[in-house]
DNA sequence: TTCCTGTTTCGTTGTTTGGCGAAATAGGGA
DNA sequence: TCCCTATTTCGCCAAACAACGAAACAGGAA
């Protein structure tokens, strides 16, 4: 059961479900879905320490850069039907499309000048 | 988006899970639900409205009585697919057993004596 | 009509949560 | 070693939220 409400209440906020849409074309770093959102760096870890905490998503670390991707087959049945719904509910939807645009330009950029830009701000 | 958000908001809740759970047997009207949490009624309604605008139950009035229940098969995708991840993910649940053990009892009792319990704690 | 009662609405309170910026951490590169 | 930088942690604030009790709202019964 408590398993089960930290994966409901990581879903209960849109820029965490944007985030695991976002994530279904690969990994991504930290500044990439900071730059997706346009919040702080901090706000972002946040995020994804919820969405990490309740199984929703797996991360790399390569060198100074720390990598989020959805988790693998081996993730219990309620994350995977928890992903599976997601994506169902909401494939077709504007504003996930929207993230999906923004999001092909933002990996043409270079991360780290992401990174720089975002520090500074 | 903003529909499937009130979705996971409305999940994001462990009485409000438990009641959709509750729910499976059949219809519960207010005071059946409030005896097995121990909430007061008003807090109950509140959670019934949440799930009611979310479009997670469905309401049937009956003289001064409303019953409320799971929504019927034309309910919306992301709304059929919540409730299956729900029960999936949580059918076996000890919690969840307890509820329904609670549940049993509370169905032998007259709902009219339960509620005027309820009104006058 | 006037009661009685199941449910909802309203106002308040304490807790949780999302957001930020500043400081701490960790891991290259000079 | 000492910087530089990607990310996290911490402390704070405002908004959102769960819970309650009191009052309002139905709807049947007298």
């Amino acid at each position: 059961m408590r398993e089960f409400m930290q994966i409901t209440k990581a879903l209960a906020d849109d820029k965490r479900v944007r985030t695991l849409l976002a994530l279904r074309k690969g990994e991504l770093c930290v500044c990439q879905i900071t730059e997706l959102f346009g919040l702080a760096p901090s706000t972002v870890s946040k995020h994804l320490s919820i969405l990490f905490q309740a199984g929703l998503v797996e991360s790399r670390k390569d060198g100074r850069w720390i990598y989020y991707q959805l988790p693998g087959r081996k993730a219990p049945v309620a994350v995977r039907e928890a992903l599976d719904w997601i994506e169902k509910s909401l494939a077709a939807n504007p504003h996930v499309l929207k993230d999906r645009q923004q999001l092909k330009k933002i990996l043409k950029q270079d991360p780290a000048d992401l990174c720089k830009r975002q520090t500074r701000k």
